[in-house]
DNA sequence: AACAAGGAGGCACAAACATGCAACGAAATA
DNA sequence: TATTTCGTTGCATGTTTGTGCCTCCTTGTT
């Protein structure tokens, strides 16, 4: 990649999350953090970016016009993805569908990661297209707008043939007792296929999913094998343990 | 090769790829890295492309991932995209693959035009999320990253239990005599078997890609129903409306 | 005040670069 | 035909740039 790529790109990143950590693009930069201090230096000189202790800020307004942009970053969204990081690897397959976080998490993937990725979602295959080593496999059927993702029959013929090592499930609501649930019926069953073919599942949910529900069941809590949330009560935590899901949070 | 003509070489595929790597220049046109840097400087001198260290960047629009890249406003392809939109209906099945061409004509299709619109093309999907009467169908397969549409087998089985009343085809390369081609091998066939399961097809060129050819033939250039171009010269509409394609141009 | 995390500056190495020079072929000239 | 001239190219040379690592210093946090 070259410099000067790598820098716009840095400029494109601040001004999406306006605040960044040095340390964080180096791993989605796939550069050492000394590079990335050195590029934060030659910004802030340029008076592109504003440069602060362990990382920039984004220059300019820091209000916010949240009538009129949407705010589509979330730094919650954005700390769940780092801790569901380290559970990838190069030359894995990652089954991933749609939803704002895991979006989010496929940008934080860093540019060197090695792998297959399936998904069933075009903005999560349009945000890989800077990933040279990532093999992009996407799944058709018809979109589904309101959360862009293909479904139907088409979609879940495609899965018959495909596994992963790791699903990344989008989760709408979830419950220790009822189990994981959503309010579209034909995205229920196909997030229930794309778990069945994966060998783990993952899932991240900020708090106002917890203990929530709705009409259509995805699959019980304990198809999960990993569930990262925010700080959640320690009593919440033991419940979902005592399935034998790996519990994250982020503390 | 000579020198003018490696040089026009280099200056179209910084235009297509944004940015060029010079030993990766030097390995395409068969020359000594020398020799590239030397066009490089020469280029940049011109103003044509911007030289950087171990490269060169395309001049005029900083570099970006795709999924932000909005190309410039280019006001030719706007005005083919008018023109074409006389010909699609409510009610119609259109099956449309990538090119930005395509990108600009759909975003130009009125918000309330009813239908169904085909696609292998994740940008074109998603560029359609606001038009609510439009259900849109996506053919999977492997994403090629390059011009951002699915390829390979499982496209291909997919399109086999499709049909359509319009396909609007991106073209790189016609040639009244030779035909429609495409440098990739695995678009030109996905393209074919587009073509054959639509009842009509249009295209839309700009004239940079008149009269010029590649590597791999799609059809014959009287399987297009409309084509759609800029002003060309009559004796060139002639050739082709010989052949029983409705020729448009911008005049 | 103590300690960990982040940062500055120097060093080292590889990749990329500029420059001068010689070889080569094409066109012009003797 | 033989020779000259000239533009282009590849190679050898020393130089510069980009990057990672190391050490020591600074900052923020508890």
């Amino acid at each position: 990649m070259l410099k000067q790529e790598r820098q716009q790109t840095i400029i494109d990143i601040v001004n999406e999350e306006h605040k960044v950590i040095a340390s964080d693009l180096s791993r989605r930069l796939s550069v050492s953090e000394d590079t990335i201090r050195r590029d934060l230096k030659e910004l802030d000189s340029q008076g592109v970016i504003k440069r602060v202790h362990s990382g920039a800020l984004r220059k300019g307004p820091p209000v916010q016009d949240f009538s009129t942009r949407q705010e589509i970053y979330n730094e919650t969204k954005s700390n769940l993805a780092n801790k569901a990081l380290q559970y990838i690897e190069d030359d894995m397959v990652l089954l991933i569908d749609g939803g704002t976080t895991n979006l989010q998490l496929v940008h934080q993937l860093p540019l060197s990661l090695k792998g297959t990725v399936i998904t069933n979602s075009p903005p999560i295959a349009m945000a890989l297209s800077n990933h040279n080593d990532i093999e992009v496999i996407m799944i058709g059927g018809t979109l589904f707008k309101q959360s862009m993702v293909n479904l139907g029959i088409d979609t879940y013929e495609a899965l018959n043939s495909m596994r992963a090592d790791l699903y990344i499930m989008g989760i709408y609501n979830i419950d220790p007792e009822i189990g994981i649930s959503i309010p579209r019926s034909s995205e229920a069953l196909i997030k229930r296929k794309m778990a069945s073919i994966s060998t783990e599942v993952l899932s991240m949910v900020t708090n106002d999913k917890l203990d929530t529900v709705s009409n259509h069941i995805v699959c019980p809590t304990d198809h999960l094998t990993y569930l990262i949330t925010e700080n959640v009560h320690p009593e919440i935590k033991r419940l979902y343990e005592k399935q034998g899901i790996d519990i994250i949070d982020h503390a």
